[in-house]
DNA sequence: CGGCTTTGACCCGCGC
DNA sequence: GCGCGGGTCAAAGCCG
Protein backbone atom coordinates (compact mmCIF):
# COMPACT_ATOMS: atom_id res chain seq x y z
CA UNK A 1 0.00 0.00 0.00
CA UNK A 2 2.82 2.48 1.45
CA UNK A 3 4.75 0.97 -1.06
CA UNK A 4 2.29 1.92 -3.97
CA UNK A 5 1.91 4.73 -2.88
CA UNK A 6 5.84 5.55 -3.27
CA UNK A 7 6.06 3.82 -6.40
CA UNK A 8 3.67 5.41 -8.78
CA UNK A 9 5.85 8.59 -8.12
CA UNK A 10 8.98 7.61 -7.84
CA UNK A 11 11.55 6.91 -11.03
CA UNK A 12 15.22 6.27 -10.53
CA UNK A 13 17.99 8.84 -11.40
CA UNK A 14 19.39 6.84 -13.76
CA UNK A 15 23.46 7.60 -12.86
CA UNK A 16 24.60 4.18 -15.29
CA UNK A 17 26.77 1.45 -13.69
CA UNK A 18 24.47 0.14 -12.30
CA UNK A 19 25.71 1.16 -8.83
CA UNK A 20 23.56 2.40 -5.98
CA UNK A 21 20.34 3.81 -7.04
CA UNK A 22 19.12 7.32 -6.55
CA UNK A 23 15.24 7.73 -7.38
CA UNK A 24 13.16 10.56 -7.22
CA UNK A 25 9.57 10.91 -8.16
CA UNK A 26 9.74 12.65 -11.52
CA UNK A 27 7.25 11.72 -13.52
CA UNK A 28 7.87 9.20 -16.34
CA UNK A 29 6.56 11.91 -18.68
CA UNK A 30 9.68 14.09 -17.76
CA UNK A 31 12.14 11.42 -17.74
CA UNK A 32 13.13 12.27 -21.28
CA UNK A 33 13.23 16.16 -20.63
CA UNK A 34 16.07 14.95 -17.98
CA UNK A 35 19.67 14.64 -19.29
CA UNK A 36 21.92 12.16 -16.72
CA UNK A 37 25.37 11.85 -16.85
CA UNK A 38 27.32 8.57 -15.89
CA UNK A 39 28.60 9.18 -12.05
CA UNK A 40 29.97 5.84 -11.92
CA UNK A 41 32.32 6.71 -9.03
CA UNK A 42 28.94 8.72 -7.09
CA UNK A 43 27.83 8.19 -4.19
CA UNK A 44 24.16 9.12 -2.55
CA UNK A 45 26.18 12.22 -2.16
CA UNK A 46 27.45 12.88 -5.41
CA UNK A 47 24.18 12.49 -6.90
CA UNK A 48 22.70 15.32 -5.33
CA UNK A 49 22.68 18.40 -6.93
CA UNK A 50 25.05 21.28 -6.83
CA UNK A 51 23.74 24.54 -6.29
CA UNK A 52 24.59 26.94 -9.57
CA UNK A 53 26.49 29.22 -7.09
CA UNK A 54 27.59 28.42 -3.51
CA UNK A 55 25.55 31.44 -2.07
CA UNK A 56 21.37 31.01 -1.68
CA UNK A 57 20.10 27.55 -1.19
CA UNK A 58 17.04 28.26 -2.35
CA UNK A 59 15.64 29.19 -5.83
CA UNK A 60 18.39 26.20 -7.20
CA UNK A 61 16.81 25.36 -10.96
CA UNK A 62 18.69 21.94 -9.96
CA UNK A 63 16.96 21.18 -7.23
CA UNK A 64 14.03 21.70 -8.69
CA UNK A 65 14.02 18.48 -10.52
CA UNK A 66 13.75 16.66 -7.78
CA UNK A 67 11.06 18.10 -5.40
CA UNK A 68 8.07 16.90 -7.37
CA UNK A 69 4.93 17.38 -5.49
CA UNK A 70 3.51 13.42 -5.41
CA UNK A 71 0.56 13.74 -7.30
CA UNK A 72 -1.58 11.20 -5.42
CA UNK A 73 -0.84 13.93 -2.39
CA UNK A 74 -1.49 16.73 -4.21
CA UNK A 75 -4.82 15.43 -5.20
CA UNK A 76 -5.79 16.54 -1.30
CA UNK A 77 -4.90 20.54 -2.66
CA UNK A 78 -8.29 21.68 -3.64
CA UNK A 79 -9.65 21.01 -0.27
CA UNK A 80 -6.90 24.07 0.97
CA UNK A 81 -10.00 26.24 1.50
CA UNK A 82 -12.26 23.53 3.15
CA UNK A 83 -9.42 22.40 5.20
CA UNK A 84 -8.66 26.37 6.47
CA UNK A 85 -12.28 26.71 7.44
CA UNK A 86 -12.24 23.52 9.52
CA UNK A 87 -8.93 23.57 10.90
CA UNK A 88 -10.14 27.37 12.03
CA UNK A 89 -13.76 26.09 13.56
CA UNK A 90 -11.71 23.29 14.98
CA UNK A 91 -10.10 25.92 16.83
CA UNK A 92 -13.09 27.79 17.96
CA UNK A 93 -14.21 24.36 19.01
CA UNK A 94 -11.18 23.57 20.51
CA UNK A 95 -11.20 26.73 22.48
CA UNK A 96 -14.44 26.69 23.57
CA UNK A 97 -14.09 23.09 24.92
CA UNK A 98 -11.13 24.00 26.86
CA UNK A 99 -12.84 27.18 28.42
CA UNK A 100 -15.25 24.70 29.80
CA UNK A 101 -13.27 21.73 30.78
CA UNK A 102 -13.30 23.54 34.02
CA UNK A 103 -16.25 21.39 34.57
CA UNK A 104 -14.78 18.20 33.95
CA UNK A 105 -12.99 15.41 35.51
CA UNK A 106 -9.65 15.67 34.93
CA UNK A 107 -8.87 12.84 33.19
CA UNK A 108 -11.72 13.71 30.68
CA UNK A 109 -10.27 17.25 30.45
CA UNK A 110 -7.28 15.32 29.91
CA UNK A 111 -8.42 13.05 27.24
CA UNK A 112 -10.71 15.96 25.55
CA UNK A 113 -8.12 18.13 25.58
CA UNK A 114 -5.75 15.24 23.87
CA UNK A 115 -8.39 14.47 21.41
CA UNK A 116 -8.54 18.50 20.58
CA UNK A 117 -5.02 18.58 20.45
CA UNK A 118 -4.61 15.79 17.71
CA UNK A 119 -7.69 17.00 15.62
CA UNK A 120 -5.91 20.17 15.86
CA UNK A 121 -2.76 19.17 14.58
CA UNK A 122 -3.93 16.68 12.20
CA UNK A 123 -6.32 18.96 10.11
CA UNK A 124 -3.83 21.08 8.33
CA UNK A 125 -2.26 17.21 7.17
CA UNK A 126 -5.50 17.78 4.97
CA UNK A 127 -3.73 19.91 2.83
CA UNK A 128 -0.42 17.70 2.17
CA UNK A 129 3.01 19.10 1.53
CA UNK A 130 4.72 18.70 -1.31
CA UNK A 131 6.47 15.35 -1.05
CA UNK A 132 9.43 13.66 -2.93
CA UNK A 133 10.89 10.18 -2.70
CA UNK A 134 14.56 8.93 -3.02
CA UNK A 135 15.35 5.23 -3.29
CA UNK A 136 18.86 4.47 -2.09
CA UNK A 137 20.66 1.55 -1.93
CA UNK A 138 22.28 1.42 1.67
CA UNK A 139 22.33 -0.19 4.81
CA UNK A 140 21.49 3.09 6.32
CA UNK A 141 18.24 3.45 7.09
CA UNK A 142 18.58 7.10 7.97
CA UNK A 143 20.06 8.74 5.31
CA UNK A 144 21.35 12.20 7.42
CA UNK A 145 20.88 15.20 5.42
CA UNK A 146 22.65 18.00 7.33
CA UNK A 147 19.02 18.77 9.07
CA UNK A 148 18.16 17.52 12.71
CA UNK A 149 15.22 14.96 12.52
CA UNK A 150 13.28 13.32 15.30
CA UNK A 151 11.86 10.30 15.08
CA UNK A 152 8.41 10.80 16.21
CA UNK A 153 7.11 7.24 15.10
CA UNK A 154 7.72 3.61 13.58
CA UNK A 155 4.85 1.65 12.18
CA UNK A 156 5.20 -1.91 10.95
CA UNK A 157 4.42 -2.02 7.00
CA UNK A 158 1.95 -4.36 5.91
CA UNK A 159 2.97 -6.72 3.48
CA UNK A 160 6.87 -5.82 4.84
CA UNK A 161 9.62 -7.08 7.37
CA UNK A 162 10.66 -3.65 7.65
CA UNK A 163 8.98 -0.64 9.87
CA UNK A 164 8.59 2.26 8.59
CA UNK A 165 10.13 5.51 10.41
CA UNK A 166 8.32 8.85 10.63
CA UNK A 167 10.80 12.03 11.65
CA UNK A 168 10.11 15.26 11.81
CA UNK A 169 12.32 18.25 11.20
CA UNK A 170 13.45 19.28 15.00
CA UNK A 171 13.59 23.00 14.04
CA UNK A 172 10.45 24.43 15.87
CA UNK A 173 8.74 26.12 13.12
CA UNK A 174 9.81 23.85 10.90
CA UNK A 175 6.96 20.98 9.55
CA UNK A 176 9.17 18.82 7.12
CA UNK A 177 8.58 15.12 8.03
CA UNK A 178 10.41 12.53 5.94
CA UNK A 179 9.34 8.40 6.28
CA UNK A 180 12.11 5.77 6.06
CA UNK A 181 11.39 2.73 5.18
CA UNK A 182 13.05 -0.55 3.18
CA UNK A 183 12.07 -1.67 0.01
CA UNK A 184 9.98 -5.13 0.92
CA UNK A 185 11.43 -6.15 -2.86
CA UNK A 186 15.31 -5.16 -1.99
CA UNK A 187 15.72 -4.91 1.44
CA UNK A 188 19.26 -3.14 0.28
CA UNK A 189 17.03 -0.29 -0.70
CA UNK A 190 15.71 2.58 1.21
CA UNK A 191 12.81 4.57 0.50
CA UNK A 192 13.14 7.96 1.89
CA UNK A 193 9.93 10.24 1.46
CA UNK A 194 10.11 13.86 2.30
CA UNK A 195 7.38 15.81 2.59
CA UNK A 196 7.26 19.45 3.07
CA UNK A 197 9.90 22.15 2.60
CA UNK A 198 12.61 23.74 5.30
CA UNK A 199 11.77 27.57 6.43
CA UNK A 200 15.15 27.71 7.78
CA UNK A 201 18.67 26.90 6.40
CA UNK A 202 20.38 23.28 7.00
CA UNK A 203 22.03 23.58 10.56
CA UNK A 204 24.36 21.95 9.32
CA UNK A 205 25.34 23.51 5.67
CA UNK A 206 26.97 20.27 4.74
CA UNK A 207 27.09 21.59 1.50
CA UNK A 208 25.57 24.47 1.48
CA UNK A 209 28.62 25.98 0.72
CA UNK A 210 30.26 24.09 -1.76
CA UNK A 211 33.89 25.50 -1.51
CA UNK A 212 33.98 24.80 2.31
CA UNK A 213 34.00 21.25 3.02
CA UNK A 214 34.91 22.21 7.03
CA UNK A 215 31.16 22.60 7.50
CA UNK A 216 30.46 19.20 7.42
CA UNK A 217 34.15 17.37 8.28
CA UNK A 218 34.54 19.87 11.37
CA UNK A 219 31.32 19.51 12.99
CA UNK A 220 30.55 16.72 15.11
CA UNK A 221 26.51 16.73 14.94
CA UNK A 222 27.56 16.09 11.43
CA UNK A 223 29.15 13.36 11.74
CA UNK A 224 27.44 11.03 8.79
CA UNK A 225 25.00 14.09 8.22
CA UNK A 226 26.14 14.96 4.73
CA UNK A 227 23.56 13.38 3.24
CA UNK A 228 21.93 16.38 1.24
CA UNK A 229 18.69 16.02 0.12
CA UNK A 230 17.60 19.28 -2.77
CA UNK A 231 14.51 19.38 -1.50
CA UNK A 232 15.88 20.61 1.82
CA UNK A 233 17.36 23.68 0.34
CA UNK A 234 13.73 25.08 -0.48
CA UNK A 235 12.02 28.25 1.16
CA UNK A 236 9.19 28.21 -1.71
CA UNK A 237 7.05 24.72 -2.20
CA UNK A 238 7.89 23.54 -5.57
CA UNK A 239 6.21 24.54 -8.31
CA UNK A 240 5.65 22.95 -11.61
CA UNK A 241 8.94 23.49 -13.03
CA UNK A 242 9.84 20.52 -15.72
CA UNK A 243 8.36 22.57 -18.61
CA UNK A 244 10.54 25.88 -17.95
CA UNK A 245 13.58 24.11 -16.20
CA UNK A 246 14.61 22.00 -18.76
CA UNK A 247 18.18 23.11 -19.17
CA UNK A 248 18.30 22.91 -15.54
CA UNK A 249 17.14 19.30 -15.11
CA UNK A 250 20.56 17.99 -16.06
CA UNK A 251 22.62 16.19 -13.41
CA UNK A 252 25.55 17.39 -15.11
CA UNK A 253 25.45 20.05 -12.25
CA UNK A 254 25.94 17.46 -10.01
CA UNK A 255 28.84 16.77 -8.93
CA UNK A 256 31.24 15.21 -5.51
CA UNK A 257 30.78 18.22 -3.60
CA UNK A 258 34.32 18.33 -1.79
CA UNK A 259 32.13 17.99 1.77
CA UNK A 260 31.36 14.76 1.24
CA UNK A 261 34.73 13.49 0.97
CA UNK A 262 34.90 13.97 4.54
CA UNK A 263 31.73 12.11 5.42
CA UNK A 264 33.79 9.24 3.19
CA UNK A 265 36.43 9.68 4.93
CA UNK A 266 34.72 9.93 8.12
CA UNK A 267 32.87 6.99 7.40
CA UNK A 268 35.47 5.16 6.31
CA UNK A 269 37.00 5.50 9.72
CA UNK A 270 33.80 4.18 11.09
CA UNK A 271 33.35 1.01 8.67
CA UNK A 272 31.32 -0.29 11.35
CA UNK A 273 28.18 1.87 11.07
CA UNK A 274 28.39 2.68 7.77
CA UNK A 275 27.08 0.87 4.36
CA UNK A 276 29.52 -1.30 3.10
CA UNK A 277 28.09 -0.45 -0.69
CA UNK A 278 28.84 3.38 0.30
CA UNK A 279 32.88 2.76 0.82
CA UNK A 280 32.91 0.78 -2.43
CA UNK A 281 35.28 2.60 -4.73
CA UNK A 282 32.62 2.71 -7.34
CA UNK A 283 29.95 3.93 -4.93
CA UNK A 284 26.31 3.56 -4.83
CA UNK A 285 26.06 3.80 -8.43
CA UNK A 286 27.65 0.33 -9.21
CA UNK A 287 24.64 -0.86 -6.82
CA UNK A 288 21.59 1.36 -9.25
CA UNK A 289 18.92 -0.86 -8.66
CA UNK A 290 16.88 -1.37 -11.50
CA UNK A 291 13.74 0.10 -12.08
CA UNK A 292 12.65 -3.52 -12.34
CA UNK A 293 12.79 -3.43 -8.83
CA UNK A 294 10.67 -0.89 -8.22
CA UNK A 295 6.39 -2.10 -8.03
CA UNK A 296 5.25 -0.16 -10.68
CA UNK A 297 1.52 0.59 -10.89
CA UNK A 298 0.29 -0.28 -14.19
CA UNK A 299 -2.26 2.17 -14.20
CA UNK A 300 -0.53 5.32 -13.39
CA UNK A 301 -0.07 7.43 -16.64
CA UNK A 302 2.37 9.79 -17.34
CA UNK A 303 1.49 13.33 -17.02
C1' DC B 1 19.15 17.51 32.18
C1' DG B 2 18.01 18.02 27.53
C1' DG B 3 17.43 15.72 23.41
C1' DC B 4 16.37 11.70 21.26
C1' DT B 5 14.31 6.97 20.50
C1' DT B 6 11.01 3.49 21.50
C1' DT B 7 6.56 1.89 21.58
C1' DG B 8 1.75 1.24 22.58
C1' DA B 9 -2.34 3.67 21.96
C1' DC B 10 -5.09 6.49 19.48
C1' DC B 11 -7.20 8.93 15.46
C1' DC B 12 -8.56 9.19 10.83
C1' DG B 13 -9.45 8.01 6.09
C1' DC B 14 -10.79 4.64 3.08
C1' DG B 15 -12.61 0.46 1.13
C1' DC B 16 -15.88 -3.10 1.61
C1' DG C 1 -20.99 0.53 10.12
C1' DC C 2 -16.86 -1.96 10.50
C1' DG C 3 -12.23 -3.23 10.00
C1' DC C 4 -7.79 -2.23 8.28
C1' DG C 5 -3.81 0.37 7.63
C1' DG C 6 -1.35 4.70 7.76
C1' DG C 7 -0.05 8.46 10.48
C1' DT C 8 0.59 10.73 14.92
C1' DC C 9 0.92 11.36 19.84
C1' DA C 10 3.09 11.17 24.12
C1' DA C 11 4.90 8.72 28.13
C1' DA C 12 8.79 6.21 29.36
C1' DG C 13 13.33 5.16 28.89
C1' DC C 14 17.97 5.84 27.13
C1' DC C 15 22.14 8.38 26.38
C1' DG C 16 25.75 11.76 26.30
Amino acid sequence: MANSAFSDQILPVYGGGGGGGVFVNIPQGYMDMLSFQDYGGASLFDLLPQPISPQPLVEEPALRAYAMPETSEVVNTPTTNSSSISSSSNENVNDFDLENNNTRSDDDQEKIANKQLKAKKKNPKKQREPRFAFMTKTEVDHLDDGYRWRKYGQKAVKNSPFPRSYYRCTSASCGVKKRVERSTEDPSIVVTTYEGTHIHPCPMMPRGIMSEPINCGGLNGCAGSSYVLPQLHYQQPPQPFFHNQKSSLTFNTIVAPSTYSHYRQEKQSCPSSMSSSLLRDHGLLQDMVSFQTMKQEPGVEPS
